[in-house]
DNA sequence: TGACACTTGTGACGCTCCGTCAATAATTGA
DNA sequence: TCAATTATTGACGGAGCGTCACAAGTGTCA
């Protein structure tokens, strides 16, 4: 009984994991207008209210596809972070992790802004909602870790009044922003932007050293780093995105 | 005749501003859900025919405000790229320009991830279409005049391999992705940011005197400046964000 | 003025999708 | 075996989009 009581729970466990697997495919594939509750049901051969027992709406849905996803994202910051190394260094890891997530999971950021702009918010769950906020967090602190970490190594001094926060949300606003755009301008060729992730990889360079983040991207290879830490902690990934340069 | 049929476009002219306003208010009042064609239809006491007569589908008239928006956006950095001075100094009166702008139209970062996000980009017309690149391309254009600008006054110079696009993707998705996430995050906080809008005018700080562009913000008084220049060059724009600080 | 062509406005209609819930089927426990 | 509990179903109500045949309004000219 508790066998089957066990098996039961882990079929239901199962489909739910088959329900977002198949909802993350649909938006890839036909978009968020093509995403639809009783496509979902029609697909995976059941009827649209034993979707609703998983889910007890579309935004939960996609909220959890996203929870999913961060997770991950942090996970690989966690990764990137733990690499010994001087703080500057770690933070080039962490930059990798941040840009190899993008690259592999380019429908997060879709996700990401349907999710916050269409006031669908409030109505998911405080649990998921939760989720999502800790996962923010903690990538967050991973930086706002190695900043401090700067900070006691003399590597890095902050001017009055900055506090390693305010440097996190320049880096976080920085790659969301590129990223964001990259991901929704079908072309930036056209703008004069031939390579966006080198030239984010180089802004972010410059903001560091305008802080005085020692080495200073003229003393150091930040550029180089860069892909030999992609290597280095990411091979399995790196695999991937091989030859997908352009996303 | 040619009388009674101008009146009749005109009617019709100022009906269009007057969809274009209901929806404008709906957006910001109800959000993106709370924004339907019948409702419009019924604010307005017309029949819903006669708006698609307008508008050819709910797409449009979002890009439609977007495109209004955008256009407002230009001029106010047409403005403030005109004032004469140091490239550097131009450049923070564009500052003030895009960070005033989000101020006064916060909706809009709402209505432009959304005409990105939704898969609603292919239903519009070309031709509202290109008008939003339009306002798009000018306003980069002007910050990359700037930057020019900067180089041939000898007051910049940039790397080898680096375009002046590049940094102009690089204030872009800094301001871009800073203003999303302020947005978009009910409180940021809990995450120790306590004034958004001063770390970002900051961070970018960092970033240009990171690229060599003098005067550094060390020897000039750039946080002074912007607080100047508001009242400066849109003594009129500020009354109304008068006291409205954390957005 | 009145008949005719043309433009503009209308709202019922068909369609799709969301989320519900009473009815039905399956599973469990005794 | 059978009653209680739990899971599943799909018809249904409701909301919104976009269409289209028809109605109302406007201009033209004899």
């Amino acid at each position: 009984m508790a066998q089957t009581l066990t098996r039961k729970q882990r079929e239901i466990q199962d489909r739910e994991q088959l329900i977002l697997q198949t909802a993350r495919d649909m938006l890839t594939e036909r978009g968020y207008l093509g995403l639809s509750m009783d496509a979902i049901a029609e697909a995976l051969e059941y009827s649209k209210g034993t979707i609703y027992n998983h889910f007890s709406c579309k935004e939960e849905i996609l909220i959890a596809l996203a929870v999913e996803t961060m997770s991950k994202r942090s996970e690989m910051f966690v990764k990137a972070a733990n690499r010994p190394g001087q703080s500057r260094e770690r933070l080039a890891g962490v930059g990798v992790a941040a840009e190899l997530f993008v690259r592999l999971y380019p429908e997060y950021f879709q996700v990401e802004q349907i999710i916050h702009s269409t006031s669908m918010w409030e109505k998911t769950s405080e649990k998921r909602r939760s989720a999502l906020r800790g996962c923010e967090t903690r990538c967050m602190g991973i930086v706002a870790g190695i900043i401090r970490d700067g900070i006691s190594r003399r590597e890095l001094e902050l001017p009055e009044g900055a506090s390693p926060e305010d440097l996190v949300f320049g880096l976080w606003s920085q790659t969301f922003g590129a990223y964001a755009i990259i991901a929704t301008s079908d072309t930036l060729e056209h703008l004069g932007i031939n390579d966006p992730f080198t030239a984010v990889r180089y802004n972010i360079n410059r903001m560091l050293d305008g802080y005085g983040w020692r080495p200073f991207s003229t003393e150091f290879d930040y550029l180089g780093l860069f892909d030999q830490l992609l290597e280095e902690i990411f091979p399995e990934e790196q695999k991937l995105i091989r030859g997908s340069f352009a996303l």
